[in-house]
DNA sequence: AACATATCCAACCGCAGGTAT
DNA sequence: TATACCTGCGGTTGGATATGT
């Protein structure tokens, strides 16, 4: 079978997205809902492949998105779970809600990478860790610590495959806890298996209503006389801060912060009790708070995603011999 | 000041898997 | 069951910006 080519190459734009056509997205996004990303440009007039238009939505429109510097929770995080799951950065970014996997890989890629091998080289020359955030307080040889990792990813894996096994499905299930079980029944995630269809329009539920909540400040500025085309859209002051990292003018509506604030008490509670510490951040709860009940893709199939708290022990486990070490006291081999 | 090099990150590409027909 | 289509994912690219010489 000849796979078709992803869009008509001809009279499609490619390249940065301008505000005017993130406007466009966006408002279209909130009229009818994430996905069925084919019809997206024919009915928005965008010339884009559908391929961007979602691609700019998950990546960066998308409600919940997290911008700017990562924190060092989230940079510990990253790290443990690269270390335990690899190149998996959906999985990854799954357990960091704010972020998307694109942002996660770039982090990695030019950043985590790099410290991480420098601490290699720094650490291999002065054979105990002790610098950095990622340092160990009982040093641990470096074989040692490397079978080990083997031995808790053999296990986590094993432990996976058997509670994705239909067979064994109710005894392992327990082990699998999806993340949202976790939260609660308010939990602003998605509820808990939901089929594809339902995901898309429960996740996306509370983010259209924010959207709308910014978007009604954008239709009060909107030029007279728009028909609601969306190609139309061409001036007007809505606000893609989450977008343009506050260069663009405007500011979401009090009314949305307020709500916003909320849900995002209950997010931050959320990540608190679920990873034992103090909110994954503090320093970026500005405007991009308002959509934090955004939800996040599910992993490990069947729309459940595996608990922190599980992965870290899977890795740190030792048997009794080293009690639960913090994120920051891990050593990560390359 | 001018140029070279490094870094960052949004966006693209192509593959794989899922779903609809 | 086979085929076509859609979506998600991970790797990679390239333009913009920062830094060094």
């Amino acid at each position: 079978m000849v796979r078709p080519p992803c869009c008509d190459k001809e009279g499609v734009k490619k390249g940065p997205w301008t505000p005017e056509e993130d406007i466009i997205l966006v408002s279209y996004i909130q009229e009818h809902g994430p996905g069925n990303w084919k019809a997206v440009p024919t009915n928005t007039g965008l010339l884009r492949c559908s391929k961007s238009c979602r691609l700019r939505w998950t990546n960066y429109l998308r409600p919940g998105i997290k911008r700017g510097n990562f924190t060092d929770q989230e940079e510990k995080m990253i790290i443990h779970l690269q270390a335990l799951l690899g190149n998996r950065w959906a999985a990854i970014a799954a357990y960091l809600p704010q972020r998307t996997d694109n942002d996660i890989k770039n982090y990695w890629n030019t950043y985590l990478k790099k410290k991480l091998k420098r601490l290699e080289t720094s650490t291999s020359s002065e054979s105990c860790l002790g610098h950095d955030n990622f340092s160990v307080s009982q040093p641990i040889a470096r074989g040692q610590w490397e079978r080990r990792l083997q031995t808790n990813i053999d296990m986590a894996k094993k432990a996976l495959s058997d509670a994705l096994s239909p067979q064994k499905s109710t005894s392992s299930n327990n082990l699998l806890l999806p993340l949202e079980s976790n939260i609660g029944s308010e939990s602003s995630f998605c509820s808990t298996k939901p089929t594809q269809t339902q995901t898309q329009s429960l996740c996306y539920a509370s983010s259209a209503d924010n959207i709308a909540r910014l978007l009604k400040g954008w239709m009060k500025n909107k030029p007279k006389g728009s028909n609601g085309n969306y190609s139309n859209v061409t001036q007007n002051s809505f606000n893609i801060d989450l977008a343009y990292g506050g260069n663009y003018e405007t500011s979401a509506s009090s009314e949305g912060m307020e709500k916003g604030s909320s849900t995002n008490v209950e997010i931050s509670e959320t990540f608190e009790s679920l990873f034992g510490y103090e909110s994954l951040d503090s320093s970026n709860s500005d405007s991009t708070n308002l959509f934090q009940d955004e939800s996040k893709p599910e992993i490990i199939g069947d729309g459940e995603i595996m608990p922190f708290s599980l992965l870290e022990k899977w890795l740190l486990d030792d048997g009794g011999i080293q009690e639960k070490v913090g994120l920051s006291e891990i050593n990560y081999v390359f």
